[in-house]
DNA sequence: TTTTGCTAAGAAAACGTTTTCCAGAAAACG
DNA sequence: CGTTTTCTGGAAAACGTTTTCTTAGCAAAA
């Protein structure tokens, strides 16, 4: 590292002591508009930035905060999702002065909580951003109530005061996209094509399917896809033989379950969720849910600063939007 | 930040002085066997971690590098190239005990050199992996002649003491692949999509395109397709109908290419570059060069921890591998 | 005039490490 | 046995900030 000058320095430039540099830098109220401008000359003249290392160690503040990204997802090197969450709360850190740390599940799934907390805390990170936990991520589960960081879950419940939870209203989104799917259609019997067992969401939008099913008295077959293709795809050819239409938990089953249809050469409509841009790829028109995953990101940003400067946690929904994808809407 | 136990404790705790412990956590040499497990001993029992940040300040080395992408290729949402750099490079980085800091060109556009260094500085980052630098870029391409960081440039060339760069040959790639695109075939005239204008990468897959053509008696008609499905598309609808082939130097190209030959109601063989997995849902067969973005990204931070230990700049080639995509080969 | 209250600015400790320098002990040497 | 060398461990300064405490100066109140 090449520093090359110190607030010691502009107090020299200016002709102040170093504790009145650092108190123009914080915007101290007791400093008068004269010393004030003494030294932001100095500032200006040579170039001057605080040092983030220095000023984290004195203070105990780094503004450092991790972004928790689920491992599986980036198998699937089609998911756009997680580049999504990078792009928006690495823009509405650099707004509010943070730094992100992205952080994968698989490097911290061995540690217990103990040792979690331990890795966050010698990197001086103050907050977490978590996407996508499961009820099975025990140990984030339990690092996350342990209260030592303040935290935002993605896609999660989770409320404390130290925690905020933001998300869709998932049963909602479900009951609206399969219900405009569906109207004015006389299909009865569904292939639901469920996410992760035990996933929040997933259980959320089986919900609102199911509330849809009462309610137009469908015959609906669960049946777990894990969010994977490769499941969709299997689970379609296995029953939608005997089924008037598919409906899924997520668009990248959605294709799965498309390109299913066309090997097995019979025509079903299909209803996704999500709103990838991937979806126009398989050259297919469908109903889905499109989320704003990078404005889903920033928002979780903003609310962990909030949470950081001592608000309390709370639920956070924010809307969604039924779209009809297909590929223009895509590369234009 | 909850700083339970300090190297102070630890010293306490086993008997011996602050600076011994630290001795023994940057294993020096001069410290008995006896000593060391007295300190590793209560080390353990307390549970205790190095504070990173004060560790910084002290050594002044942070550990902490920058991985800068381009900001146009997160506008096409289905690129799946930075998230592959990203995951590469974060993995490596923790291996190696470093810190990835990911930045966005967009961030840093609207900078001067001086600037740059000092945000740089100020964040405490030692080295930088840029990918895809242009010849456009010239504040980004200063700050890394400047030298006062190390770097290491994904697909651009510019070795020096300070600097190195890795990347597939892509003449020899581009040359390969075409050649093996048109075997056993008699397409004389070629429609090239190439990247570009001013793009390392662009004009060495140009160059390969050029000798294959020169060999061959070929008839390229050469067309900068910016690197964008949509300009692909929009070129192709253009002048495919009085070509054989096309060739295109990204595998987005080639799907833009692919889409408009659909609409245009059309048969011409496309070939592509990269070897993208989002290749696989435009339902094709392609000949295409694959690159192994991950494992690129993983070379360039071991690179760049080889260069901030006092290596100096060497040009590194990788190896790339002509494929032929198709679905199964994505989902399976 | 003396006291009180207030503001602006400086002095100095602190944050948790690293690293240089030094002292003492033990070992090697003549 | 005295001298030099080697080895181990400790003391203390340094890294660049923040923040608390103190004081000087001055105006208002008594």
């Amino acid at each position: 590292m090449y520093e090359l000058v110190s607030i010691r320095d502009v107090a020299k430039q200016a002709g102040v002591a170093i504790s009145t540099v650092s108190k123009v830098l914080n915007h101290y109220p007791n400093v008068s508009d004269e010393t004030k401008e003494k030294v932001n000359a100095a500032i200006a003249e040579l170039g001057f930035v605080p040092n983030t290392i220095a000023s984290a160690l004195s203070s105990k503040k780094t503004g450092r905060v991790a972004l928790v990204l689920d491992a599986n997802r980036h198998a699937q090197t089609v998911d756009e999702i997680p580049m999504q969450y990078i792009i928006g709360a690495i823009n509405k850190a650099k707004e509010k002065g943070m730094d992100i740390i992205t952080v994968f599940f698989t490097m911290i799934a061995e540690m217990n909580v103990e040792e979690m907390t331990r890795y966050f805390q010698s990197q001086g990170i103050e907050g977490l951003v978590i996407c996508d936990i499961s009820k099975e991520d025990i140990t984030l589960r339990q690092l996350v109530e342990s209260s030592k960081f303040k935290s935002v879950l993605i896609d999660a419940p989770g409320v404390s005061e130290n925690t905020s939870s933001i998300h869709i209203d998932n049963t909602k989104a479900q009951y609206e996209v399969a219900k405009k799917f569906l109207e004015g259609k006389t299909y009865k019997k569904i292939l639901y094509l469920s996410g992760k067992k035990n996933g929040y969401v997933s259980e959320e939008r089986l919900n609102g399917m199911n509330r849809l099913a009462d309610e137009l008295g469908l015959k609906v077959l669960v049946r777990t896809g894990n969010f994977s293709e490769l499941e969709a795809r299997k689970l379609t050819m296995q029953y939608a033989g005997s089924k008037d239409a598919i409906i899924c938990a997520s668009d990248l089953m959605a294709i799965g379950a498309m390109k299913a249809l066309i090997d097995m050469d019979i025509y079903r409509p299909v209803c996704g969720f999500d709103g990838v841009s991937l979806m126009g790829y398989a050259g297919k028109q469908m109903h889905t849910v499109r989320q704003d995953f990078q404005k889903i990101a920033a928002s979780a940003v903003e609310e962990l600063s909030r949470l950081m400067e001592g608000g309390s946690g709370q639920d956070i929904v924010v809307p969604h939007k039924l779209i009809r994808i297909k590929y223009l809407d895509v590369i234009s």
